[in-house]
DNA sequence: GTCGGTGCAAAAGCTTTGCAAACCG
DNA sequence: CGGTTTGCAAAGCTTTTGCACCGAC
């Protein structure tokens, strides 16, 4: 886990502009960690009185994309997350009926981004992949009723 | 790949209502084959002067989702696709610089979805997954300015 | 005839955009 | 000081919802 220092100092020596909103939205990467919407990010700044627009947000994210410090993943009906990209890659098991994100490690995508590449020429952003199904509670308490969404 | 009719017939016996705008979508989706946009249908079945309110295709096509004959799948940027369910399984490799879109045979996924399962306890619906990342094509036309959106 | 589906209009999310004012370096 | 970034407000898109009317069975 790197520190907003850490990042900060490292976005100064590309040359970028270091503002405040964008100092926020990096330290709120930094202390909620792991995987966040913008909409966390934001309540969480609102709790330390760092009241921070929702399009600034956004810009400041898409900004950290452009500079390979954060990755942007599409979670479908789950939401978009945004995660610092110093965390160990790993990947998301999203349970359609709870909505809950698991963890994944690579390692268990290392064969197929290699069949791809070598198959298809495909070469597959798989630093954060989204996986739709059934988590293991839901498996269990499931219903013939229960909906898919 | 299967007729209107078919599926159709499959659905009286299921004690469903056949209506016009469900007749239309299955129609539009049987038509048009492989994967398909909301807005895909629609403008299809406009050509065709069945016009058909946007609200009551989403519902359709929830309703066909709900009775395991038509399968949703989130493309991120790219949007929401719904598909048949006849079509022989695969997936889809979403690239991130053009949007275009590659089927994947299933194959790929047997040694991973096993994988899961034993590991995780996850059930994934890999029926019909989006991997994002670089197609061939981009890859060699890629310019180091060229965003990730 | 009854229950469910449709159509319309309007709302709800989430994300983006335009532009003047504020700010970084 | 000059070019960027911000804040605000408003628009855009996709998807959902409420409700009266209509239609399938």
């Amino acid at each position: 886990m790197q520190t907003k220092q850490e990042i900060v100092d490292h976005i100064k020596q590309l040359g970028e502009r270091i503002t405040m909103p964008r100092q926020a939205v990096i330290q709120g990467l930094c202390e909620l960690g792991g995987h966040q919407t913008t909409q966390n990010i934001q309540q969480y700044l609102d709790t330390q009185h760092i009241p921070i627009p929702e399009p600034t947000v956004y810009r400041v994210l898409q900004w950290l994309k452009e500079l390979a410090l954060v990755s942007q993943t599409d979670l479908g009906q789950s939401g978009t997350i945004y995660e610092l990209l110093s965390t160990p890659p790993h990947h998301h098991l999203v349970c359609l009926t709870c909505g809950h994100v698991q963890n994944l490690d690579d390692a268990a995508m290392v064969p197929l981004r290699a069949h791809l590449q070598e198959t298809y020429g495909f070469e597959p952003r798989i630093d954060h992949m989204a996986i739709f199904g059934l988590c293991q509670t839901c498996r269990e308490h499931m219903t013939p009723s229960t909906r898919t969404r």
